[in-house]
DNA sequence: TACTTGTCGTGAAATTATTCACTTATTCAT
DNA sequence: ATGAATAAGTGAATAATTTCACGACAAGTA
């Protein structure tokens, strides 16, 4: 599958995956033709960036009419790769990792969690979520070829376990732990930091009193 | 407390708590003293960004030195009023919302969670790590004058309890359903979107192979 | 057919954010 | 005391992103 590098702007390849979702949900819905305006009023983005983003891609439109619902979401289905299945690891069974091995991600979602592991020997051969816990020490010989993982340790051992990782073949982390870790260039690393989340979320409330952002 | 609204760059605030949760696990390690290049290696943070970003606040270093990590943590503390304590209510103890509730988030915060609700009478009475669940039919008897809100509802109740929410008196809300949710102008919504955020991990790994950002 | 309306796609402008690179002040070693 | 090394702060350049606003064309209507 051709790496599509044509320099899709990064806040758009961001935005990407919600748009899939949401195009999918008006599908099943029914509805065949949506404007960029209608677009807008239900994700809360610009109708000039809708329009922008969708072109990266090209013509997807047509002016008078909107976007047909069928054709776009095909498109993005392809571009997303939304036909092959990516498999991802869970690494942490405590509480936010036993979150997302019940959450089903997989509902609008080429991504489905297939392992998990933890050092907690009471957690393991369980099966959460329909989702098997394997121990940690085990975690290169039943990782396959899964190239994403999910983090959920506690703080101390989030670098450690990265390393492994790595070392096993994982090229994408989603981290949950407030540990910035290090990682080889040839690896990608989202940071999602709950704690800094709200943190900010109170921040903003505080400072900037009227305004409304991303 | 007077809204200091001088103009820092919503790309800065939203950097601020990673800051200041930082200086305090160098505080607490009892390292007094901090180059902008130490803290954008662990931060992963360009240095310069750190500096500019400590710039908005006035010349908090000293050249040739660094900075007093006490004097810039108190500094931190006071413009992130974590001396102020802000109560935060759980809406929706799922799985999600277990996990929050058995999280500490007030570690290194000044937000605690003070209060849960949710649908399901069985819940409802118990405690789950220290905070009450209430039913959510009660809520805006037992709000208080809680004014942020954690989302972890099912989709479908989403834009209802926000409605809820907001008659109630609450003004910042961290959702972490996937709706988008609609509010007045004067309420602050921060949105997590779990499966979008997998998801966008996945089409970066496939899309940009080499390049590491945020 | 002719007119009106809707809506895309996009150049250009505006805004926001990041990064470079240099000046200046301070520290540290000798 | 002196010189070398360090590192902040920042003007200016660059990059990235958003937004405006309009031309062009399709769809619907009379």
């Amino acid at each position: 599958m051709m790496s599509n590098q044509n320099k899709i702007p990064q806040a758009t390849a961001k935005r990407l995956p919600l748009y899939y979702r949401f195009l999918n949900n008006l599908h099943i819905k029914g509805k065949s033709r949506v404007s960029s305006k209608e677009l807008s009023e239900a994700m809360k983005v610009d109708s000039a960036t809708i329009r922008r983003d969708f072109s990266y891609f090209g013509a997807l439109g047509k002016k008078g009419y909107g976007y047909n619902v069928e054709y776009l979401l095909g498109f993005f289905r392809k571009t997303l790769d939304q036909d092959e299945n990516t498999p991802v690891a869970l690494i942490g069974v405590g509480n936010l990792g036993t979150a997302f091995l019940n959450y089903n991600f997989t509902k609008n979602n080429n991504t489905k969690i297939e392992v998990a592991f933890d050092a907690d020997k009471r957690k393991v051969g369980k099966s959460i979520g329909d989702i098997e816990v394997h121990h940690i020490e085990d975690m290169e010989q039943n990782l396959g070829d899964i190239s994403v993982a999910i983090l959920t340790v506690p703080v101390s051992e989030a670098q450690n376990i990265t390393d492994r990782l790595i070392k096993a073949g994982v090229t994408g982390i989603l981290n949950f732990t407030p540990a910035r870790i290090t990682v080889p260039e040839s690896v990608r690393v989202h940071h999602i930091d709950l704690a800094v989340e709200l943190q900010s979320l109170v921040y903003f409330m505080k400072h900037y009193p009227l305004e409304n952002e991303e």
